[in-house]
DNA sequence: TAGCCTTTGAAGCCG
DNA sequence: CGGCTTCAAAGGCTA
């Protein structure tokens, strides 16, 4: 396996999301200084990767020191060692009493996954905190996890101050004899729940509301330090039956632990509810100190019922459905099997870095603003995402490639085979095909000339220079196109770029990049956020802008609400008012024959954004 | 109600 | 090996 190669710079995709994206950087952002000292910067970022990637089996103290955040971690790894031994020393309960602050008994974490300040301090403003749960078998052993989620925890996003958050946690104090009795865990309700193996998730009070805890989880707390002393795990917890080698191991801290109502993405295994990470502190400390070939296989893992976030039972699949459908016309035998198939859980994929940030960052961008659609949420995402810096999107890939480690571990035999349908056998919703004239580039164009936004939709995919060029002419692609990645020729405009005078948005917003840019795409290109990226002030002469753009200024920022807003002016927490609707509606009106999902698609885009991303785009004379 | 949309990244499949 | 496809999250939307 490639993760386990300790020196391979290719298990992460790390490196060639970096270099790509150094590629992609060049014409995304726009660099004011100079670009030696850009280089050096993303040189260094890329061997953050690469070390992280590198050494992902060396130390993991060498993480700890690459990790940013440090006074939180610091005081909490001390804090959580206090009450270890104090736990071991009394196990008098005393769960949720006295919560020194609204969120006890959690961990109040800084929200590193807003604004970022250069010195890796947290604005003032980014200091939203997160209650992580203790409810965690801590355990003198369990450095490694407390090195591993220390990793993470900083880069928890949380909304706090939430008054209902504050309520629900209050109201839920009192952990449900539901909670007690059933082998449900107890649900913590959040709009998306919890991937198991990333703490990076947002996390509100209400997902770890007192009721989650169960009795033995009940910790007792530090009125002090407000962290919840962690059980004594000498009891197996009726709730987390822990296999004989679990002791000692440490329950994953953050919500997996409660699937969401409704969303039974992490349903309980019949086989009971245990540490959904039973090795996680052995593979969390082999992960870190041992190469991951070195670690025993606990092939047992996941049949042990333990609700690993990851596993989702096919009964809450839609192929459950339908095999039930199938069921009643099948043979018993055929019952049999399908009910082994239905209690076979589904172990879902590591998340990626982008999905980890997407998770992130996803309840900040939809508080920032109005949208709650997806798609749109996700483009936003997805822009911000290339605004990282390479220092803030290594943390992301570290996070992912410690998530496909300790995946790896947890499930020694699972592939994403596994969950690969296409071609095998079962259904599966299959992405509609697009013709390539059936994208929404033009109505992109339409819609979105001047954006900083890149073309959003199909045009923007990666094959673009395939599309322009075809594969015989792969000479002529660009190097993220070459790569799968996002072609910078079409993010670049065609100003600029070699390709031909591209009907689509690539004039959109990047500047123009100067040919020795394009002679060396990986060049580099210096981490910018996306403050910064007020990519295109001026607007380029589009082709099909004389049907799109009204004479007459337009702002267009992403702190328009999407679709249902984005025909209304909208607010954003930056106190901009985005007038959208003289946009969009111009551009509606004159591209009344668009189809709807292009303006839906537009719309999408003019997501919002806390930093102003706005153009304010000259008119075309 | 299943699937689409939309993003990036990882990984599997196929030629 | 390169290209394509699927899946991972997520919630509104659509057929």
């Amino acid at each position: 396996m490639p993760q386990l190669n300790g020196g391979g710079g290719d298990d992460l995709g790390a490196n060639d999301e970096l270099i790509s994206f150094k590629d992609e950087g060049e014409q995304e952002e726009k660099i004011s200084e100079n670009s030696s000292a850009e280089r050096d910067l993303a040189d260094v970022k890329s061997s953050l990767v690469n070390e992280s990637e590198t050494n992902q089996n060396s130390s993991s103290d060498s993480e700890a020191e690459r990790r940013p955040p440090p006074r939180t971690e610091t005081s909490f790894r001390e804090k959580a060692r206090e009450s270890l031994e104090e736990a071991a020393k009394r196990q008098d309960g005393g769960l949720f009493k006295g919560p020194p602050y609204p969120g006890y008994p959690f961990i109040m974490i800084p929200d590193l996954s807003g604004p970022y300040l250069p010195n890796g301090s947290l604005s003032p403003t980014a200091r939203t905190c997160v209650n992580v749960p203790l409810d965690l078998h801590l355990t003198s052993c369990c450095s490694p996890l407390m090195q591993y989620l220390q990793m993470k925890w900083p880069l928890l996003d949380v909304q706090t101050g939430n008054l209902q958050s504050r309520q629900a946690l209050k109201d839920a104090r009192s952990p449900s004899p539901a909670h007690i009795v059933s082998n449900k865990v107890p649900v913590v309700q959040h709009p998306h729940h919890v991937h198991p193996l990333t703490p990076l998730i947002t996390y509100s009070n209400e997902h770890f509301t007192p009721g989650n805890p169960p009795p033995h989880l009940q910790a007792d707390i530090d009125p002090k330090t407000g962290i919840p002393r962690p059980p004594h795990p000498p009891d197996i917890s009726p709730y987390y039956p822990l296999s004989p080698g679990t002791v000692g191991q440490i329950p994953h801290p953050l919500g997996w632990l409660v699937p969401q109502q409704g969303q039974p993405v992490y349903p309980i295994t019949t086989g009971g509810f245990r540490h959904p990470y039973p090795t996680a502190l052995t593979v969390n400390a082999s992960m870190s100190r041992f190469p991951p070939h070195m670690v025993p296989p606990h092939h047992s893992l996941h049949t042990t019922g333990i609700p690993h976030p990851a596993i989702v039972t096919p009964t809450v699949k839609q192929e459950s459905s339908q095999s039930d459908m199938g069921s009643l016309h099948s043979s018993k035998h055929q019952d049999s099997k399908k009910e082994e198939e239905k209690k076979k859980p589904h172990i879902k994929k590591p998340l990626n870095a982008f999905m980890l940030y997407m998770k992130e960052m996803r309840a900040k961008v939809v508080a920032e603003c109005t949208l709650k659609e997806s798609a749109a949420i996700n483009q936003i995402l997805g822009r911000r995402w290339h605004a990282l810096s390479r220092e803030e999107q290594a943390k992301y890939y570290e996070l992912a490639r410690k998530e496909r480690q300790l995946h790896m571990q947890l499930y020694p035999g699972w592939s994403a085979r596994d969950n690969y349908v296409g071609g095998y056998g079962k259904k599966k919703k299959r992405k509609r095909d697009k013709q390539p004239g059936e994208t929404n580039e033009h109505s992109e164009c339409y819609l979105n000339p001047c954006l900083t936004l890149p073309p959003i939709t199909d045009a923007n995919t990666p094959k673009k220079c395939r599309a322009l060029f075809g594969l015989d002419r792969q000479n002529l692609w660009c190097k993220p196109c070459r790569r799968k990645k996002k072609c910078i020729r079409y993010i670049q405009g065609e100003g600029s770029c070699i390709s031909p005078p591209s009907s689509d948005g690539s004039l959109l917003d990047s500047p123009p990049l100067s040919p020795n840019m394009l002679a060396s795409p990986a060049s580099d290109s210096k981490p910018q956020t996306e403050q910064t990226q007020p990519l295109s002030l001026t607007l380029k002469p589009d082709p099909m802008a004389h049907l799109s753009m009204p004479s007459s200024s337009l702002v267009l920022t992403e702190g328009c609400t999407s679709k249902s807003s984005a025909l209304s002016t909208s607010t954003c927490q930056n106190g901009v008012l985005h007038h959208c609707q003289p946009t969009i509606s111009q551009s509606s009106s004159s591209l009344a024959h668009l189809p709807t999902s292009s303006l839906h698609s537009h719309s999408s885009v003019v997501g919002v954004q806390p930093q102003p991303l706005s153009l304010v785009t000259k008119s075309l004379d």
